[in-house]
DNA sequence: ATTCTTAGCGAAAACGTTTTCGTGTTGACA
DNA sequence: TGTCAACACGAAAACGTTTTCGCTAAGAAT
């Protein structure tokens, strides 16, 4: 087994300096045609690579990207993920990933892991908990030491830094106005219970719509779900709490859920009672995942370009990086109110398939 | 704003040697009471925290793995991911992620960034069309340059490191005898065409478990997809070729199906030929994934615990990279044939729900 | 009074780079 | 013959650590 070559080992073996042997390397014309060529042909044979960690720790930049999500096994936040390492890659940095699991405690174990010098700076989705807590300093204290921030999705105002988001509200918006659109007289809107999040937002539009259509909301068709309790691994209670909703509201013929899984959960509910899809009840969810393309129907949706997103932000982070850094700086020193941090908002899409009209 | 701060810095404040603030912050007894408290207090209130890069530098190590697979926006590799990061991160380590998008020469830009001093070892799973061209030269020359790798789920036999793999053949045996009791006579196999992956286990296990069972397998039976195709965005395809197949043979009442997409696609069909499942067939589809858990009948299946192979293959690693180096090495320079090299087979489990009786 | 310990600290090397600044040799030119 | 430029290369610093070794001074032991 060969460790890898360094440049030491590598000046030793030819008799010149180590000096000599990284400036023939580079194509220095400091060093003769004779030297450089006999110095690269060894390199090449014995595949020499610089050391990155010896780089990173000369330059002071590590060319590396933290990520840190509340979750992975998400189809969202993995198209996310996807979006970043692309850019990434192809702008010569890697990607480290953190997972905060929702966790106030395991987000701010992470960021301090990374932020010693691991990487030069952070894309992040906020976690549930923290956002509870509505406790935001590791965030401004990592910025405060110079590493740039950019939150996607789950964003906050409290935090100064670059941010992507999808258009929640428009969103909704948008969907709720195509049930309209399509003779709907009687939407009904499932929701999360926690008003923190995005889902608040969707609510929001849900309401817009439905007023800028005249409709009067009837908050007997809102159901709230308490999502704190682990849904996916008890579907009996959503699909419960779906089938009394329907039960009690039988005049529902418009469905728009927050996400997927409330939506293909409401298609599977509207089928068990004898309603079909779309004649009787039309739906959309917000999310454009793996369960709305496979369903039966399949499902209509609001896409959110979780690819793009993660495009979006590594450009900006990198961006930030690699533009003149006392620029930055001086935004963090005068804790300029507008400066210039820049907010992306992607656009969301409707994708039709069966379950509408 | 305040760059991080240096042992460097500390010394010059507090008059004192780089060396003396370096042992104070250790605790070493060999630094005065006083002079300790002092530096330690002053560390604190600056927030000192070694440079990682550093770190890595001196000790040649970076406590972080390198994770290359070839998708991420999929629920299997996710919970690996999942499963990987939990321990690594329990036991001092980051995750670095690699994306090969099954590409051959993703694979080896993404493992040479990654092999030049960034990582310590790598967990990875082979891309297809690394497989299809059985060229595994760089996965050696990185082993040989000391650096270890665990190789989950596609792995192959011409490389000689740790392994995870889930029981394929078994995990076949179990779901097409599972059919058979439940008295199953005409089972069909729904496969993919590339013979190269883990497929081709399955369908070693299902031609297996018939003949146990004394069963004549029916090529008829069997239905290849050429997985080389876009299927995810061309489902329609899929779905007529399961038709036509259910259409040439009527007397099936039983489907395995070596992935989830085959096996929900399989269920669409035969309810729209008018079959009822499970009644008039029954449908097993390999891997546990979000689609199983919400098809309309939930799918039983077969699941791979994806993250425990990832918890293992972590803890893999990290006690290879953790015990006596010299130890490893010596495995590589006798190039052992029978080196204690481990391969963990990771029991499948069938998860029963409404698609079997 | 001399030697020996020991406590408390600093200097320097090492990890692997890049880069700045010297330095010695050669040949040209006056 | 002496001066100078150009050429080819090396020494050393720097990035931020840890650790080994050495040094000084004070007190203990002889």
């Amino acid at each position: 087994m060969k460790r890898k070559i360094t440049l030491k080992q590598i000046a030793r073996e030819l008799d010149v300096s180590i000096s000599t042997v990284s400036k023939a390397l580079s194509g220095s014309k400091e060093i003769s045609e004779d030297t450089t060529q006999k110095i690269q042909a060894f390199a090449k044979l014995y595949n020499y690579k610089p050391n990155n960690i010896a780089l990173s720790l000369k330059n002071r930049k590590t060319k590396t990207i933290g990520i840190l999500i509340p979750e992975i096994v998400h189809h969202f936040f993995s198209t996310v993920i996807r979006g970043i390492e692309l850019v990434a890659n192809k702008r010569g940095y890697n990607v480290i990933v953190g997972l905060s699991n929702e966790s106030f405690t395991k987000e701010i174990i992470n960021m301090e892991m990374l932020a010693n010098g691991s990487i030069d700076g952070f894309i992040l989705s906020i976690s549930k908990e923290t956002l509870l807590k509505q406790d935001y300093h590791h965030f401004n204290a990592t910025i405060n030491q110079g590493m740039p921030i950019v939150m996607f999705d789950r964003v906050v105002n409290e935090v100064e830094c670059d941010k992507v988001i999808v258009d929640d509200f428009n969103g909704a918006v948008k969907a709720v106005n195509k049930l309209i659109q399509n003779a709907c007289k009687n939407i009904a809107l499932i929701t999360t219970m926690d008003y923190v999040s995005v889902g608040r937002l969707r609510t929001q539009g849900y309401l817009e719509a439905l007023e800028n259509n005249k409709i009067v909301a009837d908050s007997n068709l809102i159901l709230k779900i308490d999502d704190s309790l682990d849904v996916e691994n008890h579907l009996e209670i959503l699909e419960n709490e779906i089938q009394k909703f329907f039960e009690l509201n039988k005049k529902i013929d418009g469905v728009f859920a927050v996400n997927e899984l409330y939506a293909v959960t409401a298609m599977k509910v509207a089928k068990k009672l004898g309603l079909s899809i779309p004649e009787d009840v039309q739906v959309i969810g917000f999310t454009d995942g793996v369960l709305s393309k496979h369903a039966t129907p399949t499902l209509t949706t609001v896409s959110q370009h979780g690819q793009k997103m993660g495009e979006q932000a590594a450009n900006l982070l990198i961006d930030r990086l690699e533009s003149d850094n006392t620029e930055y700086d001086q935004y963090i020193v005068n804790n300029n109110p507008k400066s210039d941090f820049i907010k992306l908002v992607i656009e969301t899409e409707i994708i039709e398939r069966e379950s509408t009209k």
